[in-house]
DNA sequence: TTAAAATAGTTAGCATGCTAAGTAAATGGA
DNA sequence: TCCATTTACTTAGCATGCTAACTATTTTAA
């Protein structure tokens, strides 16, 4: 038994394989579940993103809440906009911001998403502990400084 | 206290989005320290792979250990023949399939890769226990289960 | 034995992340 | 005050995942 390697080296060559199919797989059950919405992943995530900080918020706020960056924001609200589910209102203060709102469509599709996220959750997490839930969001975050550190390890300090 | 939401509700919506964030950041670390080498992301997983398969392998079966679909891992293969990392050869057997071997060059790649990659994981395992990774580990495999049997939930079964 | 179904691989084109580089507005220091 | 820097956002184009649809081969079953 003392020779027996540990479990997660068994899983992957780095944990991070396993990191990317499962968000994948999670955003495709989310995707599938609310497709009669016609919202990909990056629109719905948004959606809910905005919701939780409160609309008028700049697209600047949203990008780092969804941990992107803002060109790849820029086309997500692109198609919300289009879509009508949100607007672009210009900031009175700085002329640079748009800030962000739900359009009245926008706040009854939200209503709707809401309730199938919740139901999908709730799919996603069976078998799973808060506690075992709780350890794997501490992971993710220390995981998350550990990788940035090392990116400026390796890119910054020569 | 008894009303405090457990942690993991606060990180993220779905946790999702939290790994998706550290899968970008992790590959982009090792990416980082691979850069000498010229290897992007998709060809440095791949060639671990197939130094874990052992070579000789189809596409299919490294597609599988992946966890990508063929027409993802037919791009990255044809790179990794074009930059005379691995070769191609067809099965005698089965005219269908070809099977992936590492040239010369290749291996000597992959003893510098395998070296650095190492290093890397100890970076972005820092201050995470053993116990801990094992219960992300266990954690992540439960997920990608529910979350298949989600997507079948949504799709097939109505 | 031969036509239908399954399998290995490819090509084409979409979704979503990124970086680099550009515009317009705000800010800060000479 | 005015030019240089910073900031918010956009555009263009790349990397890597995907599905759909095609070819060629193998297997299955009538």
């Amino acid at each position: 038994m003392s020779s027996t390697p540990p479990f997660h080296e068994t899983l992957d060559l780095t944990l991070c394989g396993s990191m990317g199919r499962v968000h994948r797989l999670c955003r495709d059950a989310v995707t599938l579940a609310v497709e009669p919405l016609g919202l990909t992943q990056s629109r719905w995530t948004a959606m809910m993103h905005l919701f939780h900080l409160n609309q008028g918020c700049t697209q600047q706020e949203l990008a780092n809440s969804l941990g992107i960056e803002m060109p790849s924001l820029t086309r997500t609200i692109k198609q919300l906009e289009q879509q009508e589910i949100i607007a672009r209102k210009a900031d009175a203060e700085d002329k640079r911001s748009k800030r962000l709102y739900f359009t009245e469509q926008g706040l009854q599709l939200l209503d709707t998403l809401q309730v199938i996220i919740a139901d999908v959750k709730q799919h996603l997490y069976a078998d799973l502990t808060t506690e075992q839930l709780d350890t794997m969001a501490h992971g993710l975050i220390q995981m998350e400084q550990n990788a940035r550190q090392c990116i400026r390890h390796y890119s910054g300090d020569k």
